[in-house]
DNA sequence: CAGAATCCCCGAAGATACTG
DNA sequence: CAGTATCTTCGGGGATTCTG
């Protein structure tokens, strides 16, 4: 079992280690989770409002990934029986454990986007610089 | 500008600070990534060492996603003159600067299972206890 | 060995329309 | 309002084969 690889060693454990990382990313993918979870974490709002808020998802994506939040018990729905019905989205507590790590994805971002903006040319890199526009406004 | 939305503010600003979140993900996305960066965070490889040790993934991909990590600099190629032809993948120095989010991400998925399995049955997610046998010893 | 080229398929996601 | 239903497209990614 020593070094089925030649001279390296397997790094069984490792990849081992690699599950739970997946599992965070599993629940964070989705071009629209992040948004509704940020958002979420400084307001309640009702399914028009996220969808009038996060510019670009639709009814249908929209209610996907809250359904996949909420099995994950990152996100609340509550429903008033008003006329017509009126639903209320919030984060939960464990919902909020994610500001840690949302906030350490956005610090390396950062940090990524300003090494790429200091004139780092070598980098040709896809998404930065410009996209996304955010809500003029 | 006060509440567009009715009583609610846009949270503008708020949504702002998800394009930094936003970099961060979509540089570690992919199946093979993550993989790749922790493998060679503890060793050099060579390609088809990678190829044997992630399992389950094709040279086409790989090669594919060791490209995108060499675009960001996260990852180094180096070929050696042999014949055959040897090239050699490392981790960068700037590769090494995500061990930290690697690290809170892989912390809060492991809380998340520990949760899960704890017996939260209100919780019937996908991906958690069964999947993905590590490298058999 | 280290990949590139080719073919192909299936599922994620957009557009649109409809319902309780 | 808060979603669902259907239809369709598009490309990510698997399997396989080929090359320097």
């Amino acid at each position: 079992m020593e070094h089925e690889l030649g001279v390296k060693p397997m790094s069984a454990e490792c990849l081992q280690h690699l599950k739970p990382v997946r599992d965070s990313l599993d629940i964070l993918n989705g071009k629209w989770k992040i948004p509704i979870i940020v958002a979420l974490l400084h307001h309640n709002y009702r399914f028009k409002e996220l969808h009038r808020l996060i510019d670009g998802v639709t009814p249908k994506m929209l209610s996907k990934e809250l359904k996949e939040l909420e099995l994950n018990e990152l996100v609340k729905r509550t429903v008033f029986d008003t006329t017509p019905v009126t639903v209320e989205y919030s984060i939960t507590p464990y919902g909020k454990s994610l500001e840690k790590v949302i906030f350490e994805l956005g610090k390396w971002g950062s940090e990524h986007r300003a090494r790429i903006m200091k004139g780092k040319e070598s980098i040709k890199h896809a998404r930065c610089p410009e996209k996304e526009t955010v809500l003029p406004g």
